[in-house]
DNA sequence: CGTTGCATTGAGCGATGTCAAAGCCTGTGG
DNA sequence: CCACAGGCTTTGACATCGCTCAATGCAACG
């Protein structure tokens, strides 16, 4: 099954992802007519930007994303990076308004929950109204185990937990949690650890080094998982 | 008019901050009917701690609050402090467990929103529902501020930028901005900023010597507003 | 009045940032 | 198809901010 344009939310091989609970068919259909499916986001393209005005929430279907915002000099903080099955836009729920940008990694696809009928609906299927607060509250946790991670870890802690979590993030959608592109430059993974991009290259070198992965530009290979999980704790 | 235990949603002086919509009054009394208005707790009890099932959501009446949460092994990460309107316990929502503890750092009175009757009030209350998600949200962003200061400022920007947003969320409550008692010790700060306690109380001082501040043991009197802006941008 | 937790201050060091240079891809246009 | 430009990555030398360790001070409380 691919993921085209045209499929229903009914068939598509990430929908328990993005709303992963039991709708009946009746109330799937009833979600179906509402998501617009976008058209292709090349790379380097902006999902949206920063004061954009909240149009809806948006469930990746194919491709990578990261988020940013900016500080009052106009430099940037990269508060996430979204994979397929991930829902974002959340963060504008409050003032209407996208805090930060999104941007495509690499081409990707997505379906559009506009907001305004995403309301509406979530009054006729209190589930759906349970499931986006619950993935808003999965994002509060996320958050506060990456505030941890970055108050109080080594900078190779930081790198190994990250490169096991995205493996485990992949694995959740059925792919290989030791084999992966990492889509996104070593400038942002850096921003997004609060690390130079000095110290991310040559951390990266240094466990190829230690034979804990292979690297092949953005091509990772875990070889001794256990070693950085060793090293997270 | 006080904070007493039975005073009612549409009397109280903070419901705009905790619930800070237009609720008809009917609507109001709905609310007030499900709200269990709990016994003070003293300094350094907890109202919640790590792994209780989520009974529900907290919003502060009087007092102020810590969270944390805790790595494998059990050192703590601040995640947070909680002052009078603020509404607590989102985090849990996802899988009806806390993932932190929430302790008292003064005596506090708390009202207790119970989980299921929320749930059902809110598909009655679509305002209701529309606050909670837009206070989640509201959240989202505060954390990604967080992590843009922690993750690209030094530590002098860090504690100049915590005073001044300390203040301004007093000033939101009608307090003085510029005058208050920090209700954590500095450890807790530290953590909270990703900072020694060494560090922070050497840049208390310093900020002292500088005239930009007074310090009275917990008490702050911020005497350079302008200085501790200006070192944060 | 002793104990205990919290805060302050100093000395020294090390992890990570800064600065610099070179190499390597990728995409583009001739 | 090749040459070039620009961006990304790597590596090295050096500097420094904030941490660690240690000692003292201070206040609250039993």
């Amino acid at each position: 099954m691919s993921t085209s344009p045209n499929i229903s939310c009914a068939n598509c091989r990430i929908s328990e992802l993005c709303l992963p609970f039991s709708l009946s068919n009746s109330e799937l259909n009833l979600l179906d007519e509402i998501i617009k499916r976008k058209k292709p986001i090349q790379k380097n393209q902006t999902l949206f930007k920063i004061g954009d005005t909240l149009s809806g929430l948006y469930a990746i279907r194919s491709g990578t994303f990261k988020s940013y915002i900016e500080n009052a000099q106009g430099e940037h903080q990269v508060t996430g990076f979204h994979l397929p099955g991930d829902v974002i836009g959340f963060d504008a729920l409050a003032d209407k308004t996208h805090p930060g940008t999104t941007q495509a990694l690499e081409t990707a696809m997505v379906c559009e929950i506009p907001y305004d009928v995403l309301d509406q609906l979530s009054n006729q299927i209190p589930r759906l109204k349970m499931q986006i607060m619950s993935l808003m509250s999965a994002e509060l946790n996320y958050n506060q185990r990456h505030l941890l991670s970055i108050n109080q870890e080594s900078a190779a802690q930081k790198l190994a937990r990250f490169l096991v979590k995205f493996g485990d993030r992949l694995a959740e959608r059925q792919l290989s949690s030791k084999e992966f592109q990492l889509p996104m430059t070593r400038t942002d993974l850096g921003n997004y650890l609060g690390l130079t991009v000095e110290t991310v290259s040559r951390l990266l070198s240094r466990f190829q080094q230690n034979q804990w992965i292979t690297l092949d530009k953005k091509f990772v290979t875990i070889i001794d998982h256990s070693a950085l999980l060793q090293l997270t704790d």
